[in-house]
DNA sequence: TCATTCGCAGACTTATCGTATCTATAATAT
DNA sequence: ATATTATAGATACGATAAGTCTGCGAATGA
């Protein structure tokens, strides 16, 4: 049980964009580079994270992707949430007559995971990294 | 991203053991029969709690699976990686100079629910549950 | 207006893993 | 001995992840 390598690539993207905030468009082929990893299949990623309602797209000549205005405060939840799905990480299969205790608890926990990574936001990891050297981060 | 099915199986099956508490070991027959599932790939779940320690297997006939003795307070964390192993949730796949920054976040997040997970005992769903239906369990 | 640059969507392939079954073997009670 | 039961291994199927390819549409700049 395990995150998608596809979550792992949206985080890395995102920080480099909160890092780097930039007012020109970052395309996917830039993006793609920074990460080393495909620009196809980085762009589906990317694409979610739009339709989360995360970043911005430009389409076109020098488009690409940027932050929504005022949005430094993205969380580690909005990534995963927006990759992942919002489905609950554990659903009793069987046919209880009451709600199932099972579900019940590890719903609570994972409950606790998911405020601390909405309470913990992307821009936080680059307060202390110095602006220059962004590779850094990749 | 979820917990295997075989999850759901393993705390359920516990939670009936815990729950009955039986002199005589339970055979798989019947706990297949009292959950509605497979006998085969339930015991392969079994199996792997008894590889885990948390519960004792007797061979032969009128064998089947008993708790091990003084153990009321197995967790659901001792459960859930029993089946599911106990890999972290989350692994950057990036080669950094430094430790990943993404990852630590994520990883103190998933420890919080870990926790959480392991001060929750099945035992404690049994509490207030009275003692003869215990079909209200599966 | 035209070509180039870009994001977007869908079809498609491949690999991995979860789910499940079947069979054979080892252990134990009667 | 024989029936009963757990255990291990092989195998099959399906779903999901991971990744590629292609064509379409939107915007830019010449």
């Amino acid at each position: 049980m395990k995150y998608s390598q596809a979550t792992d690539y949206a985080l890395h993207a995102m920080l480099y964009l909160v890092a780097e905030a930039p007012d020109k468009p970052v395309s996917v082929q830039l993006l793609a580079e920074k990460l080393g990893v495909s620009q196809t299949y980085l762009s589906k990623m990317l694409t979610k994270l739009v339709k989360a309602g995360l970043i911005h797209s430009v389409s076109g000549a020098n488009g690409g992707y940027k932050l929504k205005r005022n949005q430094d405060d993205i969380s580690f939840l909005d990534v995963i949430q927006a990759i992942e799905g919002n489905t609950s990480l554990f659903e009793c299969s069987f046919h209880h007559d009451s709600a199932c205790l099972i579900q019940q608890v590890v719903a609570d926990a994972e409950q606790q995971m998911m405020h601390t990574l909405k309470s913990k936001k992307i821009a936080d990891l680059v307060a202390h990294i110095p602006k220059q050297p962004h590779d850094r981060l990749t």
